[in-house]
DNA sequence: GCGGACTGCTTACCT
DNA sequence: ACAGGTAAGCAGTCCGCG
């Protein structure tokens, strides 16, 4: 499953966007700010939706609990403001049971619960039972009612009640409780966020595209002879992808807090320290800082750039109070780790040692979020640590994930380093800093024509949540929430995920590897060696054209008819529906026909306006994010359709068209060297053998086999996913080796590129040998260098970067060596948390390790680099029939002396 | 008490 | 809080050994 990554297309990134300079450079620094206006006590009253509005992107849904009612804030692009509109049509929290409304009346409980409102009887189809049936909808007033943390909501009282009031036996069940209430009202009104709508006669209506509903039409051109139910499919993602997406008015904030210990960062929730210094970087062109006065603090000899404001204050309330204001002007706003810290710290110290009162806060805080009254917060740490666009959407281009590392990898912006502590910092120091700071953020939206926000609106739109949401949370919640979706279009109860289990029940394959739940994928043995002239063929996206092919999800896997039992799954005894169609198989399926068929083609497309096909690569990408987790959420107990048998049978199914393709390959007379799940890497095919292979693979298997890739050579050791490969234009595919691992030092890498630089230049075995020779002399200058004890001034080069995995107090079993070197620097005052690269050498003495800070060139243990060097090439060396030790000029007697 | 064989833990990677 | 499979290094344990 080929890596191709969103940042390719974007290879000659177009020059910034002139940002328009709102505030004129003459007014540089004023220190009397606060003397001239004192912030008046104005009540703050948000914009609700006029009634002939342009069309506007649904970017929130919330409970407005003193209204008892959803509420929505609408983005209006042209004015870039944000409008509220309250619901109009009535909805209410609730949830399903299967007690019939007389059992229900039983419960006083329930119904003399302050929030409860009544029942209705409704007919829903039941996907487990595969049938229709009759449930009560509970109706409450609010939905802390159905189910709030305190103690008594309905969900709870009514199995709880009914059993202990009647004694009965029968199984009480209760459905949807769990789903959060704009969730919900999402679902029921079809709603979708991040796409177009307005206000008509008091509701909200989408509006009509017109160039893009031309588009979708054309879309469904591409799909001749498929059935009504995929075509509907179908049209609705592609309405959904192709609408287009508004410029995005934002700001990013970051603010700086004094600590009394450098090394420490205060507690946003005492937030004893007072906020020094904060930016607002615009979109807009809005650059402005706050600082305040301090005793002993000078402005310092440095500059400022010339269009950024910088206002002193006496009073950080005051501070504050300008800040809040400023916030409440953006439609979006930006932070890194803004929900954990700076938010939730300008919250607790405007409140807690000012006498703001919640209503003058911008800011709402919550347990794990913090969210604007008026806008949208998005905390671009939660988004960028989110692993599936780490991998996916930015092949894994920045590795830590901190401001200065995804700033350095993406925009070559890095923060500003710091060689004092920040209370010595003068004010335009200070300013500085955090000015870089707030600019990281905003650009890590803007870059690539506003990539980030794209995405974003992309992921919201498909998986029906709002931004706000959608940046936060993980891909198996995406995937939950758009299927929930479809259930409930589709009248469908949706399962509770116990139940979903006790039906399914669990796996009947054993793993490789202990403690996982089922067999998985097929790794070839690979043929060490150097082959000349190899294609890969692999599946285009194999799991997911499994799940569509063969009909796969929670309703099939396993069904209730006796006539289906036959259609065994291999390996495995379990089977699949052949009456209907899985909702997933119909969802995850044509969502993989999408990207295949028409947005991977169109983002590639260089005659189509850069602006669109940029689009079209955010949208194939975050396609790819979703795809390639739509099989491995079934496996996942957090996933709210859970079903181990789903997941089992896509990997069993996934071995027999791998093992099946191998042996058609072999029957061909084709030597297979390698494959890994969805690949085959075959050596010197002709031409008419692949398109063999193609045309058996769609006609036998139904999937689409295609040639990924062809290298001019390949190099292959004994080792599985490991391995070389030269493409015809010198460039080099590197795979699984410890040269190219990021935590081995940068002194072992540089000689391994060098290698990697040289196989690049061989055409074919005649100059092999060439290299060889050069390869050899590049391993041996290393090692001599290494042995000489030449790297540099300092052991920087020689040190080994590896990720605390957990905090540090949670390694109990062992303590592996870079937990040696993270204890070390927390006793030398260092915050070590969970995520921090630790950076260490190995020296002489005990422990044998050192973080790379405190050590010095003359305690390194030299010996054991030079293993580390050997165990590096030893995975080439070994395909190319060199030794190490006879490189090194020790013959082979010579390693018994 | 010591060393080799073994298992388990941990991280980084592949698909 | 997507999955399982592989490589590598090190920590810790067990066992034999006069």
């Amino acid at each position: 499953m080929s890596r191709q990554n969103l940042l390719d297309f974007f290879n000659n990134p177009k020059p910034k966007e002139k940002k328009s300079t709102e505030s004129p450079s003459t007014e540089k620094e004023s220190t009397s700010a606060e003397k001239k206006s004192p912030p008046k006590r104005k009540k703050v009253v948000y914009p609700v939706f006029p009634k002939d509005l342009p069309p506007s992107y649904l970017v929130s849904v919330t409970y407005e609990g003193k209204k008892a009612l959803a509420s929505l804030k609408l983005y209006e692009p042209t004015s870039q403001k944000i409008y509220f509109w309250d619901d109009t049509t009535g909805h209410k929290p609730y949830c399903l049971t299967n007690l019939p409304p007389k059992e229900l009346k039983k419960l006083s409980r329930l119904t003399s619960h302050s929030g409860f409102d009544h029942f209705e009887i409704v007919e829903k189809y039941d996907p487990l039972l595969d049938k229709q049936v009759k449930v009560t909808k509970v109706v409450a007033k609010d939905p802390l009612a159905i189910g709030g943390r305190q103690y008594g909501c309905i969900r709870d009282i009514i199995p709880e009640d009914y059993q202990t009031i009647t004694g009965s036996e029968e199984p009480v069940k209760v459905w949807e409780s769990y789903i959060r209430y704009y969730q919900s009202y999402i679902y029921d009104n079809n709603l979708a966020p991040g796409m177009l709508y307005k206000i008509q006669k008091g509701k909200l209506v989408p509006v009509k595209h017109e160039s893009s509903e031309e588009t979708v039409g054309k879309i469904l051109e591409l799909f001749p002879g498929e059935e009504k139910e995929f075509m509907h499919s179908i049209e609705m993602w592609a309405r959904l992808l192709e609408y287009p997406a508004p410029q995005f008015r934002r700001v990013a904030l970051d603010i700086e807090v004094s600590s009394p210990i450098p090394t420490r960062v205060p507690d946003p929730q005492e937030a004893a320290y007072p906020v020094i210094c904060v930016t607002l970087f615009g979109s807009d062109g809005k650059k402005e800082t706050l600082i305040l006065k301090r005793k002993g603090i000078t402005k310092g000899s440095k500059e400022l750039p010339s269009d950024v404001k910088v206002e002193y204050f006496d009073s950080e309330k005051k501070l504050l109070q300008k800040l809040f204001d400023a916030i409440r002007d953006y439609p979006f706003v930006l932070t890194f780790n803004g929900d954990d810290f700076d938010l939730r710290y300008l919250y607790n110290r405007a409140t807690k040692h000012f006498s703001f009162k919640r209503s003058q806060i911008p800011i709402e805080v919550r347990r794990r979020v913090c969210s604007l009254k008026y806008g949208i917060h998005i905390d671009l740490y939660k988004f960028f640590f989110n692993r599936s666009i780490q991998i996916y959407a930015f092949g894994k281009k920045y590795r830590d994930v901190t401001l200065n590392a995804i700033g350095t990898a993406l925009l070559e912006l890095s923060k500003i380093e710091l060689n004092k502590p920040f209370s010595e910092l003068t004010y335009t120091e200070l300013a500085l800093y955090n000015l870089r700071d707030a600019e990281i953020t905003l650009d890590l939206t803007t870059f690539n024509d506003n990539l980030v926000m794209k995405l974003i609106l992309a992921l919201s739109r498909i998986a029906r949540m709002p931004m706000e949401d959608v940046s936060r949370q993980g891909v198996s919640r995406w995937i939950r929430n758009f299927l929930y979706h479809e259930h409930r279009q589709r009248n469908m109860l949706i399962p509770n995920s116990e139940d979903i289990l006790a039906i399914k029940g669990g796996t009947t394959t054993q793993a490789i590897i202990k403690g996982k739940k089922y067999k998985g994928a097929i790794v070839v043995e690979p043929v060490p060696g150097v082959h000349f002239n190899v294609a890969v063929m692999d599946f285009a996206s194999l799991y997911p054209s499994i799940i569509k092919v063969y009909n796969l999800g929670y309703q099939s896997l396993l069904c209730s008819h006796d006539e289906c039992k036959v259609n065994k799954v291999p390996e495995t005894p379990h089977w699949i529906c052949r009456k209907k169609k899985a909702l997933e198989s119909l969802l995850i399926g044509s969502l993989r026909d999408l990207r295949v068929k028409w947005y991977k083609l169109k983002s590639k497309d260089k005659t189509l306006p850069n602006e669109l096909q940029g689009w079209y690569n955010v949208i194939q990408s975050a396609l790819k994010v979703i795809l390639n987790a739509s099989y491995g959420v079934f496996g996942a107990p957090t996933f709210g359709l859970y079903c181990p048998p789903v997941a089992e049978a896509t990997a069993a199914i996934g071995r027999h068209v791998i093992t099946q393709t191998i042996e058609k390959a072999r029957a061909l007379n084709i030597e297979v060297l390698y494959g890994d799940t969805d690949s085959i890497f075959l050596k010197n095919p002709s031409p008419e053998q692949i398109k063999i292979l193609e045309k058996w693979s769609e006609k036998t298997l139904g999937m689409e086999l295609d040639v990924e890739k062809f290298y001019r050579y390949a190099v292959f050791s004994s080792r599985k996913k490991n391995y070389l490969g030269i493409m015809s234009d010198g460039s080099v595919d590197v795979k699984g080796m410890t040269g190219k691992k990021r935590h081995i030092p940068i002194y072992i890498k540089k000689a391994f590129d060098q290698m990697e630089e040289r196989l690049g230049k061989v055409q074919s075995p005649a100059e092999f040998e060439e290299a060889k020779k050069a390869i050899q002399k590049i391993v041996r200058d290393r090692y001599l260098r290494l042995k000489q004890r030449r790297w540099g001034d300092n052991p920087n080069e020689l040190a080994f970067h590896v990720v605390l995995g957990k905090p540090l107090a949670a390694y109990k079993k062992t303590t592996p060596q870079h937990v040696k070197a993270a204890r070390k620097l927390k006793e030398i005052g260092y915050d070590m948390k969970t995520g921090d690269l630790i950076s260490f050498v190995k020296v002489l003495k005990e422990p044998h390790v050192k973080p790379v800070q405190i050590a010095s060139n003359r305690e390194i243990d030299v010996d054991k680099y030079v293993g580390y060097l050997q165990s590096t090439f030893d995975q080439v060396l070994d395909a190319l029939g060199l030794d190490f030790d006879e490189i090194i000029g020790l013959t082979k007697l010579g390693r018994f002396m």
